[in-house]
RNA sequence: GGCAGGUUGCCCGAGCGGCCAAAGGGAGCGGUCUGUAAAACCGUCGGCUCAGCCUACGAUGGUUCGAAUCCAUCACCUGCCA
C-alpha cells in the first residue's frame, strides 16, 4: 500500500498541502522530510512520540527523514493559546537538547542499518546562532507579511485574549520558516510533518520557500489526538507521559497504554503501531467480541512499549504488572519476582525501627504528595497495604503484616501500586 | 509617558469589614459497579504534632477589637490615548 493512502486510512492525515502533488515527489524517489522537536521540558512526550513514529514510517517507506532538534526555537517558545510562556536558560535549552538528541536516536535510522536512506539530525541554532538582527529583519522579515502572521490561529487567539502575546513569540513563526527554508537549501528538504496545532508555523515555511526560492513544498500534519471521554490525551499521575524512562518509569509507561478506553484503542493502534492493517482490524474485532481480554490494549501497550524502552524493559513492565494485578497472593511471590515487579513501580527503602506507620509509608512510596492526603485516603477506603484494606489512620506497619518479612505492597485505590522494604 | 480596569486555592470564577480555608463549576483523587475500561451515582479536594493549630486571597506597610474585603506604596497584566 502507498505510504500516503497508509497514512489515509490510519486517519494520520487532518490537513495537508496538496496531496496529489506530494504523492507524484514520492513516487520520483525519496523524499527528504523533516519534523521538529523544541527542547521546552528534559524530555520527549506523548505529543512528540506520534510525530517520531510517524517520521519512522516515512522512512520505512524509503524516504529521509530529517530530525531537528530546536535549540534556537526552544528559547523563544511557540506561542500556546492560552498563555505567554516563561523564558529558559540558554545553558538548561542547551542541556535539553543533548537530551532530546538522544532520545530521537532509536526511531530513525542513521546508520543505514536497516533504511534505504539514513536519518540525519540537526539543530536550528546552527543558522541563527550567527544570524543578526539586521539579518533577519532585511533578508527574512521583509517576506513575513504582519498582516498574514497575526491571522495565524495561535497568534489571533492570544491577541483577543486577555494575556496578549509578546513579540518573541510572535516571531517564533518566521524562526520556523527559516528552519524549513535553511533544510531545503541544505538537504533539499521538501515536506514538514507536525502536529495540527503547528499547522500555522508549517505553512509559514512553505511561504518563505516559495517567495526566495519559487518552490512549492509540502506539509502534513497529523490530528490532535482525542479520546472519547474527553479527557487530554497523555495525562498520567505524574504529569505527562515522558518517553524519559526517569520521568516515566516504562512500568507507568506500559501501564499508560494498557488503560486505554475501549473506545480509542483501535485509533490509537493506527496512530502508535507499526503493525499492519489486517493485524489492526483482527484486533478491532477482538475488542467488538471479547472487551474484557482487552487483547488490543495489551498489543498497544507491548509495541509501545518495546518501540520506546526495548524489549527488556517492556518485558519487566509485564512482568511486574502480571505479579501485581495477577489473582494470586501477593505473599506467594518468590522474593525475587516480587522485588523486581517492586523495582518497576517504584520502590523505596524506610527504617524498620521506629516502627513506620502505614500513612508514612505512602508518603515516602509517594504514592500521595502530602499525609494530609495518606489520612484522606485511608479515611475514604482507598487505602491497602498487602492487599489489605487499611481502616486506621493511625495504623502502623506492623511486623506480621508484611511479606517476607521486610516488604510491603502499598496500593491507592486500584491501579496504585508502589513497593516499600523495611530496613534495619 | 497619561488614563482606566485588573491580580482569589490546580484552572475558571463568586466574595467587597466579622457567620471565609473562602460559594459555584471544571480537573484531580477515593468508593460502588466492572474488565487495572467507560458511563452513572456518592464522597473528597491547603498543611500539620488533625475534635486543635498553622499558613493562605500579587508584594510590603497601615487603619481596625477584627481585612480576601478599607487606605498607601510597589510589582506585574490588560485596554484606550500619546
Amino acid at each position: 500500500m502507498h505510504i500516503l493512502d497508509d497514512f489515509v486510512w490510519r486517519g494520520l492525515i487532518a490537513i495537508s498541502t496538496d496531496l496529489g502533488a506530494l504523492r507524484k515527489a514520492m513516487d520520483d524517489g525519496p523524499v527528504t522530510v523533516y519534523c521538529g522537536f523544541d527542547p521546552t521540558a528534559p524530555s520527549l512526550h506523548h505529543g512528540n512520540l506520534l510525530q517520531l513514529i510517524t517520521l519512522r514510517r516515512l522512512q520505512k517507506a524509503g524516504h529521509r527523514p530529517i530530525a531537528l532538534v530546536g535549540g534556537a526555537t526552544g528559547l523563544i517558545g511557540d506561542p500556546r493559546p492560552s498563555a505567554e510562556r516563561t523564558l529558559n536558560a540558554p545553558e538548561v535549552v542547551a542541556g535539553w537538547v543533548e537530551r532530546i538528541k538522544a532520545q530521537v536516536q532509536p526511531f530513525l535510522d542513521f546508520s543505514g542499518e536497516w533504511a534505504a536512506q539514513p536519518a540525519l539530525m540537526a539543530n536550528n541554532l546552527d543558522w541563527t546562532a550567527g544570524l543578526s538582527a539586521i539579518e533577519l529583519l532585511r533578508d527574512i522579515g521583509k517576506h513575513f507579511r504582519v498582516n498574514k502572521m497575526i491571522a495565524k490561529d495561535v497568534v489571533r487567539t492570544r491577541l483577543e485574549s486577555d494575556a496578549g502575546i509578546s513579540y518573541t513569540e510572535f516571531s517564533y513563526q518566521v524562526l520556523q520558516g527559516m528552519d524549513f527554508l535553511e533544510l531545503y537549501r541544505r538537504f533539499g528538504c521538501t515536506l514538514q510533518t507536525g502536529g495540527s496545532d503547528q499547522w500555522g508555523n508549517l505553512t509559514s515555511g512553505l511561504d518563505l520557500i516559495h517567495k526566495v526560492e519559487h518552490v512549492d513544498v509540502h506539509a502534513l500534519a497529523t490530528p490532535l489526538v482525542t479520546k472519547a471521554d474527553g479527557t487530554k490525551f497523555g495525562k498520567t499521575e505524574g504529569g505527562a507521559l515522558w518517553l524519559d524512562p526517569r520521568m516515566t518509569s516504562p512500568y507507568a509507561f506500559y501501564q499508560f497504554w494498557l488503560n486505554t478506553d475501549d473506545r480509542d484503542v483501535v485509533n490509537f493502534l493506527k496512530f502508535f503501531s507499526l503493525r499492519p492493517r489486517d493485524e489492526i482490524d483482527a484486533l478491532a474485532r477482538a475488542v467488538a467480541e471479547r472487551p474484557a481480554a482487552r487483547e488490543a490494549q495489551r498489543a498497544l501497550a507491548e509495541e509501545v512499549t518495546a518501540l520506546v524502552h526495548g524489549a527488556a524493559e517492556c518485558r519487566q513492565a509485564i512482568d511486574a504488572s502480571r505479579a501485581l494485578f495477577g489473582r494470586g497472593e501477593l505473599a506467594d511471590l518468590e522474593v525475587e519476582t516480587l522485588r523486581a515487579a517492586l523495582a518497576e513501580t517504584g520502590l523505596v527503602t524506610i527504617a524498620a525501627s521506629p516502627t513506620p506507620s502505614v500513612v508514612e509509608a505512602f508518603v515516602a512510596a509517594g504514592l500521595v504528595d502530602t499525609k494530609s492526603a495518606a489520612r484522606r485516603v485511608i479515611a475514604e477506603g482507598g487505602a491497602y497495604v498487602n492487599n489489605r484494606k487499611v481502616t486506621d489512620a493511625e495504623a502502623l506497619l506492623n511486623q506480621d503484616d508484611l511479606l517476607h518479612g521486610r516488604w510491603a505492597v502499598v496500593r491507592r485505590g486500584k491501579r496504585s501500586v508502589a513497593g516499600v522494604e523495611l530496613v534495619s
